[in-house]
DNA sequence: CCATCTTTGTGCACGCGTTCACAAAGACAT
DNA sequence: ATGTCTTTGTGAACGCGTGCACAAAGATGG
């Protein structure tokens, strides 16, 4: 996955479990896309298939949210919409501020899926003063220096830092200093927060190592299985070993 | 966190646990920071704060891969950083395509994190006639149609989606028939992929409404600590009664 | 009203991941 | 060589998350 908690270890946020809570959003998506079909009902199974998840799952998952299915036939689509979205807090506006308008940072705020969904892209926030009043996706850039300013006025407490990795922590303080307690990090850097902020981190880097991981397993694995006895691993040699790399070869930069 | 793993239940690969394997590229980042600061050791207690995690974690984590520690003294940066990046496929080039090149591809195709650590943007991909040919990041944008012959040309087993969610299933469809068997999707759809495909998935949306959550929360504490009696919530009730929402209010579309 | 059939809600068991706490290992000084 | 001190590596306990499997609940038909 492209993200992981930070801080608060395993709190069950008002009983909801953390790992039902990252999925509500998926099948918030799934019964969205069957509302606007108009199916009024679907079952465990149907929408389990549709989220991609084990129907046993999706089952407990609601049950946390409370006894909204009907046995023997389902659960009304439309109530189950609502409740969700009650439940993740999406009845209401989030006003979201953008800080670093760069490739990434444009992106994002002409991405779709912020508009949509009770998120609101309040502000875009660059220390660049060339970038100052250039629109991005319809909204003026503003400068670093207004950073509180914006936060208070339009009572923000959801930041997104798309700024580069050096730029990231002094930002994530100040919007911290100005009252955010909710960080998405894009930059790649391990951010420090005090308790009571949630930073929650998407790093392309990172999975895509996870990937090549994987990826030199199955390499592996095949070479293994297609040539000779199929035993033992021809290509990779085992850990334990510290033998054949006395020294270190040449490891890339940052 | 903004992603998960798809498929593939939790086979320890090759005796690495899973999520061992998601932190190595954390602490990969953190090492490679050290070695540029010629940092000849690091204690395990240091390395973990670097990388944001418990110690106790740390070291288990290490042990997986073998004992690179010396007692008393602690972890030599460059063999470690070698160990990690061989381990997680990091001496090897993975050429990579990304598929979708609107603002958000345009945006991977210029992150620098790509470029580095071993990956290489083998190639543009977008549907649009109108986009093949014009340069991206350097790199000239070539057709969907010709798909399949950049993948098997370039030798690709990395797939990068940035589609819109409609065009994102028929994409990865043809990009595992053509050989791929690792995707990582960021487009807002659940990816059916055949058995020994891996995928992660990176969804902005769903990373916003679990801050949304917890922020909803937040507040909701807060409120019923500053005001009243400190017991009983005063925003949000309680969920399991059904009263105070009869019918279904606008909830926004996709 | 009763029987049957579908689908929910959940008790239970299992396994992964995390953390504690400590023994073993080695560096370093004397 | 011996003792002390630091830091690793890991055994063990615990808690969360997952999935099975089934009883309870309600719809539906006769």
């Amino acid at each position: 996955m492209a993200t992981g908690r930070t801080h608060r270890p395993a709190t069950r946020s008002r009983g909801i479990p953390e790992a039902t809570v990252a999925r509500l959003p998926l099948y918030l998506r799934a019964l969205t896309a069957l509302s606007e079909r108009s199916v009024p009902t679907v079952s465990s199974e149907e929408l389990a298939a549709a989220a991609g998840v084990n129907s046993a799952k999706l089952r407990k998952d609601f049950s946390y949210l409370g006894s909204y299915g009907t046995r023997g036939v389902g659960y009304d689509v439309e109530y189950l919409v609502y409740q969700i979205s009650r439940e993740l807090g999406l009845t209401q506006d989030w006003p979201v501020v953008i800080v670093g308008i760069g490739n990434l940072g444009a992106a994002l705020a002409n991405y779709g899926g912020f508009a949509s969904r009770g998120f609101r892209v309040a502000a875009l926030i660059d220390a660049d003063p060339a970038m100052a009043g250039k629109p991005v996706a319809g909204i003026p850039v503003q400068h670093t220096d207004d950073l509180e300013k914006i936060i208070e006025d339009n009572g923000v407490s959801i930041g997104v830092i798309a700024t580069p990795a050096g730029a990231a922590q002094q930002v994530c303080d100040r919007l911290v200093a100005a009252g955010v307690t909710s960080i998405l990090n894009f930059a790649p850097t391990v951010l420090n927060v005090p308790d009571g902020v949630d930073v929650r981190k998407v790093d392309l880097s990172i999975e895509l190592q996870i990937l090549a991981f994987h990826e030199q397993r199955k390499a592996g694995e095949e070479a293994a299985a297609t040539e000779g006895t199929g035993a033992v691993p021809a290509v990779r040699d085992e850990s334990g070993d510290k033998g054949p790399d006395g020294d270190v070869p040449a490891v890339m930069p940052a």
